[in-house]
DNA sequence: ATGAAAACATACCAAGCGGTATGGTTTTGA
DNA sequence: TCAAAACCATACCGCTTGGTATGTTTTCAT
């Protein structure tokens, strides 16, 4: 049976090879760098993962699965559609401030080229998206029968809105200090929603 | 003197060079395999190039080139608004149509990466979207000083649209042939400009 | 206490990498 | 025509890499 010990260990490794991927790129970084940081030899590491390239498989469900949970955030059923809107406002603006945030966005580049190598990872990282885009199709459709919206192509407004946060994401990922990405990111839905039209 | 057929062999290389690293990513395209693929060997290589990087080098420069001079396509001085921005929405669908702008994308990964290891790259990739930024707030001015467009911040909308784009051709990245993108594109446009509120 | 299984360390390897040294071939200019 | 320069091929090298084989220590149920 799998030990105490072992268990931590393995855990530490993942840790720390997720740091380095994060840092150097998959490729850039070795098995011998990561048991180096992990202040382990490769004995261990090959005692605990098959190989390199199952530890990314691994990191790679581990930084995948929160993204699930978070898309049933935001549901309910007798909210209105302004509450839903700061909701996903507030959201949006957690993604950038979190901590943690930084290095699964970097990751998140990482998996953006693995994707194109092993076409499996694609879907998993392409179900969020859809997700998300039926999630504020569905809203707006909700808005335009409340009438607090015209008639739109509901479908095509939350494509947009799905592209705007990951526009601004990739952006944060690029340029991280170089603006306030949270604060722009509440600022930009209200503003996707109220329009630019005069009056 | 640099002669003729140097200067072929020399740009087939880089050709080469440009589709292996756009199929298969940069660490995993080695120099071995440029050579096979382009039909030549090491000494032809090495004569033309000092290195596999300075390969990439002036294949970024190279992508990075046309970006500047597309920036200055729709400006002029007597022209309306609407005007403008069916240029910008035009040329918004033609970067997701022209041929060879596939394989700029995927290279724009392999830019995105390299430019966390090297960040001298860095610059040269926020430029472009800095001007678009810029170009965008000045058109938005335009609009607000004709009175065709109510009194917004002109910083946050450049910002906005800008990011639209970007998740846009992120997302053609992923999903190629998930979805029409250009026509998404251009219908994103307008839709950001007449709004969402009703009336 | 003890033996077996799990956990880890050490030493090593074949393969592939980017790059070089060197020598032959083709082109060019005088 | 002919030498010099540009062009390209062959063979090789040092180094790093992911992975393995094997031995040693730690853990734990009996």
């Amino acid at each position: 049976m799998t030990q105490q010990r072992g268990e931590e260990t393995r855990s530490h490794i993942l840790d720390i090879a997720g740091e380095l991927f994060a840092e150097h790129g998959y490729d850039a970084t070795s098995v011998a760098d990561i048991c180096a940081r992990a202040g382990v030899t490769k004995g261990a590491f090959y005692h605990h993962f098959a190989s390199k390239q199952s530890v990314f498989l691994e990191l790679r469900d581990r930084w995948l699965r929160p993204l699930d949970a978070q898309l049933t955030l935001p549901r309910g059923e007798d909210v209105t559609l302004p509450q839903l809107l700061q909701q996903v406002a507030d959201m949006a603006r957690q993604v950038f401030a979190t901590e943690g945030e930084e290095q699964r966005q970097q990751v998140f580049l990482e998996l953006l080229s693995a994707a194109r190598r092993d076409p499996t990872i694609l879907p998993a990282l392409l179900m969020p998206i859809q997700k998300y885009r039926e999630l504020f199709a569905q809203l707006i459709g909700v808005g335009i029968k409340e009438g607090t919206l015209r008639k739109v192509d509901r479908e095509l407004v939350a494509q947009v809105v799905v592209s705007l946060g990951f526009g601004l994401i990739m952006q944060s990922l690029l340029n991280p200090h170089g603006a306030d990405w949270g604060h722009i990111a509440s600022r930009a839905i209200p503003l996707l929603m109220q329009g630019l039209e005069k009056k």
